[in-house]
DNA sequence: AATGAATGAGTATTCATTCAT
DNA sequence: AATGAATGAATACTCATTCAT
């Protein structure tokens, strides 16, 4: 008699749905998040998930692939090669910020299982592929802006471990003390990396 | 008649072997490390672990309480205030680099345990205490030297955040990548912070 | 657009076609045989099977008293009255061996299937009912060979065990081996029974 | 203040009255039997059966190799060859009744899992291999008696079938009707397939 | 007649923890 | 000081079953 509160969903809505509340739970709960946990918070009966994705680990997998293949995409989309290095960059970390601000919980979640967090011998092998997509993209950047006498003459690895470094520093603190706008403070990161890293007249 | 091989040590340097143990577990297997892994990598059994922390998460509590006793003390040790603000920012940094080289496993563990890393909602407070100190502490070196005119006006937070940031992703790159001197790469990272952050005369 | 492949039997072909697939998938996989499993045998959703029987253990009930009331039908048809004891055992036999070579797939699931296989305990009553009927009918057909004088007096339970059992491990071995034609084997067990192993003197 | 009713028993002990308390719960409930009556029948909790066996698979294979080892034990212990056939052949099926009748539940449990029982296909190859084992023992007797010119010149499989079938009939039997005196009805067993069934004009 | 979406009740398994020795 | 034996409370996962379409 009481009216049967079960969802209807497509097949495409209730996995969205299930990823989205996994990310928004694992970052309460951390790893030890339960099936049962991440179902609830999807209004979801745990054994719906297992329509979805094969275990646990599954899902989880299909989350940081998710997550990372929009990150990677805005990391490795190249910005308009017309603009200067520093438009450039900005043009890159405000493509970040977008995504940021605009997918909090997948974005935190993807933060939260940067490979030195969780145990990184066990990173799959695809995971750590993708970290290490993203790395480049920022050490090609660099390289870049080196080749056109913008950057003074450093590792790109080193300037792109400062630049990349002080943008996680970034998100760490918007991660934990609540949203506010990034790209103010972007700006001010890339001065202040700028005003170090670019070439001066009296180099 | 097999000789017993069971340790007889004294109380302090069991807790210090299944601390150590714990941290070198914790680094493999993450947060989902079992009490028995522990005290197997100890040489121990399960139940003798018991005698030395009431439980598991006393245990870890203990870890990440010594552990970032340790990192707080390098953090907030003045360095000589003798010295010009660069050489107190590379005595510190230096610092870092000699606990993290001495202590390997120790430093790592605390590192995949920092605040974004694992679910910052469930943080203790007290350990959200402990990094707060550590922060303040970069902070309050950066506010000196702002005093001293040697940093340009920032928000010492921003510098904090590019210093701290850069460091972090050196000593991630160093987790991952197999044990290198630190002390080279933290010149450099300092070179590229003052050059940017630094007042220049123009200024 | 796709072609609707939908099967719209009807419900006996349907029903026949669930039980062949069920009793296919309990020789694979034994009790444990998932409805899913079976639905899927008989290209069907698990859904519909629920439209046919009313549960699990109906389907199964059903599929027992299917095989096991032809079994019966075989052992009970009485062979024509007129043909001596050997060739109505021969008959009963050869019965048996065409409804083996006929319906393969029911066959086997029946034996497998026996009172001792699967836990004697649980089994329901109806089922067992008619474990008794094939064995009193073989029984019976023991007496009347007794009583014709051509059979020795032995207690008709013994020689149909030793025959009955003779054919079990023949059909046993049909079932593990691939098939072969049963026919030729029954002979000789048939011979076997009626003569004996020993050799004797006029051989 | 409740007495601590924990058993303490050695490795050995425990392992072995979980798996005779495996073949108990096995008898009544078949494969579907749950860890937990399993554990419960022995006294012990769930857990605790893990600390024996990895898992419930491993149990139950554990199981039946101790069985089938226990019972190719007998049939291939050979028996004293100054005995004539027939002595010998009585010889192995008075071990196996003593088998039988000492050891009911794992004897049981051992039928109830014959090859035809359940899953032929999904058999281990460990677990067919023994089966062959006993079935080519039981011919190997047979070879020998034709060998000796004591039986019939039948194919030896032939043999062994009518043989083996009577003796699985039997015990069958035996297992549905309660515990009776095995040897006797052996007897008579064995002499209806040495002398056959057919009356003799001696009779 | 048939199915996809969804669920609840179970079940195997893990793991922190206790306790007698 | 240390351990082996044992357990209870989670928790992942399975599967029969229902129901709206």
């Amino acid at each position: 008699m009481a009216k049967d509160n079960r969802q209807r969903l497509g097949r495409a809505e209730a996995r969205d749905k299930l990823l989205r509340a996994a990310a928004r739970v694992f970052l309460e709960k951390g790893r030890g998040a339960t099936v049962e946990d991440i179902a609830a918070e999807a209004e979801y009966s745990a054994s719906a998930l297992y329509k979805h994705f094969s275990n646990k680990d599954d899902l989880f997998r299909c989350l940081w692939h998710r997550v990372f293949t929009e990150m990677i995409e805005v990391f490795t989309n190249e910005p308009p090669m017309d603009l200067p290095f520093v438009g450039r960059l900005k043009w890159t970390l405000y493509s970040i910020a977008e995504f940021a601000e605009n997918d909090r919980d997948l974005f935190l979640a993807a933060m939260a299982n940067s490979p030195i967090a969780e145990s990184p011998m066990t990173l799959d092998e695809e995971f750590l592929e993708k970290h290490h997509q993203m790395r480049d993209a920022f050490n090609q950047l660099m390289s870049r802006g080196i080749e056109e006498g913008v950057l003074r003459d450093y590792d790109p690895a080193t300037l792109a471990m400062a630049m990349g470094g002080s943008l996680q520093a970034l998100t760490g603190h918007w991660a934990l003390e609540g949203p506010f706008p990034l790209k103010p403070h972007m700006d001010d990161l890339i001065e202040l990396f700028m005003n170090g890293a670019a070439k001066k007249p009296e180099d």
